[in-house]
DNA sequence: AGCTGCATGAGAATCATTATCATTATGTGG
DNA sequence: CCACATAATGATAATGATTCTCATGCAGCT
């Protein structure tokens, strides 16, 4: 996988990712930052909108994508293909998601990082991630 | 939630699902089972086209849908969110699957079930399921 | 303050998937 | 073999999420 590295280079002044901080792009940020649930891009627009802010839906996704780009936000898919977005720690990990109220936990999964490897290489495959995400109920909702 | 349970009774005779054979479905069947890749609904569409079959492509997401929930065929989504399709021996197990040419292995994972099953109760989660797909390059498509 | 260009927003445009609904044809029973 | 009840089909409209368009706005810099 490859960097991509924006080339708008025009003398030798400044080599800025050129992106700009609005208080839109905060907004989203900020809201993902204090969740621990997977949410939809349209989900955190109504929030967004419910805490008074005047954002519009373009802008939304525009954000999530950059942050997802940007390896800020982990992206999930529910059953029937809409994306969820949640504010991550760096690094590569995955999830315990409550399939009930959306809480989710990060879990580091040394062993199966080479058992995947393993079974890759086994197979002839080369350049290969994968995916491991485990849904259930929290013990929250569990008590129900 | 829920199951859903067909309630069509007349007397007391058959309990059947009620479900017809067509050719349409046994053609989106026959392709499947002769596949090794997971493929689009609109994938199979066109090459069941390709074939001479005269069918719609309503008909075809029908079938695939029906057999889905049967457990027939295993859905997996794209990055982007579009489901895919594959014929798959019955019982548990996951995928490695090419993102190039969409060629794809079973797989046990015994161990990570495992793994899965220790991580959810560590966690207070009951009722857990888990999500397991690997995505590289097969040996074929590497020597490119 | 003045410029430049990315960012925003409202709505149109895409695209996959589902719903309609009139028509066809499967499975059954006579 | 024929008639019937009805699930299945297919052409198309509708839905819903995500992306694109483009005129206007504003962040970053001089
Ligand atoms: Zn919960
Ligand atoms: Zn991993
Ligand atoms: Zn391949
Ligand atoms: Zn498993």
């Amino acid at each position: 996988m490859g960097t991509g590295t924006p080339a708008t280079e025009t003398t030798m002044t400044s080599t800025r990712p050129t992106t700009r901080n609005t208080w839109q792009r905060a907004a989203v940020r900020d809201l993902l930052e204090n969740s621990a649930e997977f949410r939809t891009a349209q989900q955190i627009h109504d929030l967004l909108k419910e805490h008074g802010a005047k954002i519009g839906l373009a802008t939304v996704y525009r954000a999530l994508q950059a942050m997802s780009e940007a390896g800020e936000v982990d992206v999930l898919r529910t059953v029937d293909g809409e994306a969820t977005y949640r504010h991550c720690s760096s690094g590569h990990h995955h999830h315990l998601v409550c399939r009930s109220c959306g809480y989710s936990v990060e879990i580091a999964a040394r062993p199966v990082e080479e058992w995947a490897n393993e079974v890759a290489a086994a197979n002839g495959f080369t350049d290969v991630g994968h995916e491991v995400e485990m849904f259930g109920l929290c013990a929250e909702c569990s008590k129900r």
